[in-house]
DNA sequence: TGCTGATTAATAACATGATATATAACAATG
DNA sequence: CATTGTTATATATCATGTTATTAATCAGCA
């Protein structure tokens, strides 16, 4: 059976992408299942962030995880059930929620930073070892050159009414 | 602010993968909303799968399109209402329910193919143009990667618990 | 100082992927 | 030929992204 989005090539290269993206993400997710960890691999990122760059609002959180607010909003509450995260008012602006790794979060996130990531980045490496190209500096290239000018732009205005 | 998802390398490739496809994506909803297009840009792989493969069962669909079953379902119900695809039953086997083009799906497709994918494509592809390596191919081996190897079996059972 | 506009986060509603399960039809076998 | 297992699809539910909107707070200015 042909695989119709590959066929495509550049056409469906979004619709592509995505796809490895979820796949690799569930062969992940695979991995955390075997472990007594209560977290959904698409969370990870979210801790990391707060591990790298300390507490952070919401807003924040979301321009550092490249996706939108109530996505960060949302997940921050789930975490916060978990007992990962707390979310502190901030002083100076009562409009801003603070979010931070609680004790048992730094924990997950010290654990994981010593046993998990370490062999998920091995094993995603390795799978792209092979490759002909550095494809994280071609993912950047990509991402770089749609900030610059999205596709609709590029494609530009003179495409007349389909039907 | 940092962009954690690209600091973080091939530990959160699939949530990068996922994040570029999502922006393709919807940079490309944005030149269709231009016309006068009723569908939106996801629905297009299985327009153009049915264009390539005629007529298809919903799991052969499915496999065309690399994606699960019940997401097939919900979007042929969702093209069928808008009357761009029809369904009808198989003759050898009553639980086959075979997705055709509709006359207004195939001239949606056709006008797409003359006037509006090409144009998209060309916009991917010079996107990429200037990467140092063959984007597509390496997608591909990924891919293959991935099949004949998913991660959490790369990563091995040698993980202990992490809390 | 009090109004106006901007900013922050929450909520609602939708899109679209997944898995798990139910139902109907087929196939195979005792 | 009836039962049993398999296969094809639909449905339910969840995960996680989006946009649009609302509510609360801040900041600036007449």
């Amino acid at each position: 059976m042909e695989d119709v989005i590959r066929s495509l090539g550049f056409l469906c290269l979004g619709s592509r992408l995505k796809r490895i993206g979820e796949q690799l993400q569930s062969d992940t997710q695979r991995v955390l299942d075997r472990l007594d960890v209560p977290v959904q691999s698409s969370q990870y990122p979210l801790l990391a962030a707060l591990d790298r760059l300390g507490p952070l609002p919401v807003g924040e959180l979301a321009q550092a995880l490249g996706i939108a607010q109530p996505g960060v909003t949302r997940s921050v509450k789930l975490l916060a059930e978990l007992g990962l995260v707390e979310v502190s008012q901030s002083n100076n602006d009562q409009r801003r929620r603070i979010v931070s790794l609680t004790r048992n979060g730094r924990r997950l996130v010290d654990a994981a930073k010593r046993d998990v990531w370490p062999r998920i980045e091995k094993a995603v490496a390795d799978l792209c070892a092979d490759l002909s190209g550095p494809l994280l500096d071609q993912l950047a290239a990509i991402e770089d050159g749609i900030a610059a000018a999205p596709i609709d732009r590029r494609v530009g205005k003179a495409v007349g009414a389909v039907q």
